[in-house]
DNA sequence: CACGATACCTGTAAGC
DNA sequence: TGCTTACAGGTATCGT
């Protein structure tokens, strides 16, 4: 479930085995993902030294000595393994460390990608500049979402899922952030007041930390051979619980489709 | 421009 | 046991 907790608990993950590394040996094992692989990359990765890691939105950042960054994206179902046993079909990036350390970006939907990126221009990389601010920096904050809702009809479900509006949030979170801030994800985004938005802040900042704390609680079982980056369990108020009990009211959880895509709430809970 | 629908691709689970 | 259908964590693009 790779949302923006999954990708920063995949960063930290990756971060053990290749903050400082050097990438000896590289194997691109198909031609494209969602996008054709960079022009060049097993050469760039091949004896480059990786300088750092680091996360923008749901994109994973690894920094090399040689100024630039490998961008990868996990899309629905990107995961790394770590030490894989065997490869299969859907292993499509084979990285090994001087130190004989095996990672795989395995991705069997293939809406994934991986970019090579200049360092320098991060910034301004077209898909970065269009994005809305972190939802976990000091610039999200119900000013910036009142200013950036305001005379807009759609759904403030689908606008928070937009990346210009907020950069990292995805169906899961979405979900799961109305519901404790007691917002209709049905509602006109334009028509949330500004004291609704003021609980959305914190409410979004919670449930991506408690996420990625969970995420962090587990990482240890990630240093086992063929461990996996990308999943793991949390346990959600709303999230495909349709027909449960609301944990906070004991209503139904319900389930609706916006934008083709499944959203969960309580109708007595959220208004 | 805003907005909704559709496409991309594979795996899994449920229904018949 | 098959076969068919619906749906899944995301994004890009195409109509209206």
């Amino acid at each position: 479930m790779p949302e923006l907790p999954e990708v920063e608990t995949t960063v930290r993950g990756l971060a053990r085995y290749l903050d400082g590394a050097r990438i000896a040996r590289v194997q691109q094992r198909r031609a494209d993902l969602r996008r054709p692989f960079p022009d060049g990359l097993v050469q760039v990765l091949t004896g480059a030294t990786v300088s750092g890691l680091g996360r923008r939105a749901k994109y994973g950042l690894v920094h090399l000595d040689r100024g630039q960054t490998m961008v990868f994206h996990l899309g629905m179902s990107g995961r790394w393994r770590i030490e894989p046993e065997d490869l299969g079909a859907h292993d499509h990036l084979v990285l090994e460390t001087d130190a004989g350390h095996r990672l795989s970006l395995c991705d069997p939907r293939r809406f994934g990608s991986v970019d090579l990126v200049d360092s320098a221009e991060l910034e301004t990389w077209p898909r970065f500049a269009a994005m809305g601010p972190e939802p976990l920096g000091e610039a999200l904050t119900a000013a910036h979402l009142k200013s950036a809702l305001a005379g807009r009809s759609a759904a403030i479900k689908l606008m928070l899922l937009d990346q210009r509006i907020v950069a990292g949030l995805g169906n899961i979170y979405v979900c799961e952030g109305l519901f404790r801030a007691g917002i209709d994800p049905r509602k006109a985004a334009g028509r949330v007041s500004a004291a609704a938005l003021a609980r959305l802040v914190p409410a979004i900042r919670e449930v991506l930390g408690e996420a990625i704390e969970a995420g962090g609680s587990t990482l240890r079982d990630y240093a086992q051979p063929d461990g996996q980056l990308g999943y793991f369990s949390k346990q959600f108020d709303v999230y495909d619980r349709t027909g449960q009990p609301c944990s906070a009211c004991g209503a139904p959880v319900q389930r609706l489709v916006q934008g083709g895509r499944s959203t969960w709430f309580c109708a007595r809970c959220q208004k």
